[in-house]
DNA sequence: TAAGATTGACTGCTCAATCTTG
DNA sequence: CAAGATTGAGCAGTCAATCTTA
């Protein structure tokens, strides 16, 4: 998967979950805290990734008014339109590596055994 | 899985598959292009993994006399007796993290899942 | 020319330390 | 002191280039 978005769109598909992530948010914006919790990213691994992707042109930095120690991770219009053009070949990809080889029932369970697996683990992570 | 073995026995998840595999073999001894098909690692990964199992202590190479472009991997003491140590750590580790969690059809049905994946993906991997 | 294996540069993740504000 | 976030060092994986022998 993560190797179809580079060649196909130029992100990673870390990079696609954060833009994710901020396109079905109001506004498109987050705090960094929780696109770290919804990612199951730790803080300074999505500081690093946002790092990265403000390079890239994909997002921007805005600090927080109401609490100063905040900061939001915003969409750019680049952000916005890589986003719309790789979901559709992203979901083309799951369905080849993994729907189609596993078939319908096999991978709903491979999906639900995955997200079990995740909360076992604390749905936490270290440096957090 | 990998953080148990680092805590417990100082070796990554990665080091211990390849312990595995040379406990398995005959003379504790494997070429180096077998030992990355079985562990699904490209050559290049292997080659890296082995100069820093062999700076662990953990394993030696050997040259190959009847193919001189050939090299063996070879378990060291250290590196028996590591493998001895974690491996039922390392059984209690899947235990608990999948065994516990998903329950036994679901765990059963995740491996089976997990290989399917892997067999679609072609088996091979990049830089071989 | 191809196969076995290695190397070095680059990217990404983890951990621990740090800085700032609540 | 806690919480939000960032930083830098160090380790692991990828890719392309290279070297040697078949």
């Amino acid at each position: 998967l993560n190797r179809d978005l580079i060649e196909r769109h130029d992100i990673t598909l870390a990079d696609y979950e954060i833009l994710v992530q901020l396109s079905e948010h109001p506004e498109h914006r987050m705090r960094m805290s929780e696109l770290a919790e919804r990612t199951m990213s730790s803080r300074s691994r999505l500081s690093h990734q946002v790092d990265r992707m403000h390079k890239a042109g994909l997002v921007l930095r805005e600090e927080c008014e109401d609490d100063r120690r905040g900061t939001y991770a915003v969409l750019t219009e680049h952000g916005w339109d890589t986003i719309v053009a790789a979901a559709p070949d992203h979901v083309d990809s799951v369905r080849h590596h993994l729907l189609d080889v596993l078939g319908p029932a096999a991978f709903a369970q491979f999906g639900e055994s995955c997200e079990t697996i995740a909360r076992g683990l604390g749905g936490g992570r270290a440096d957090v």
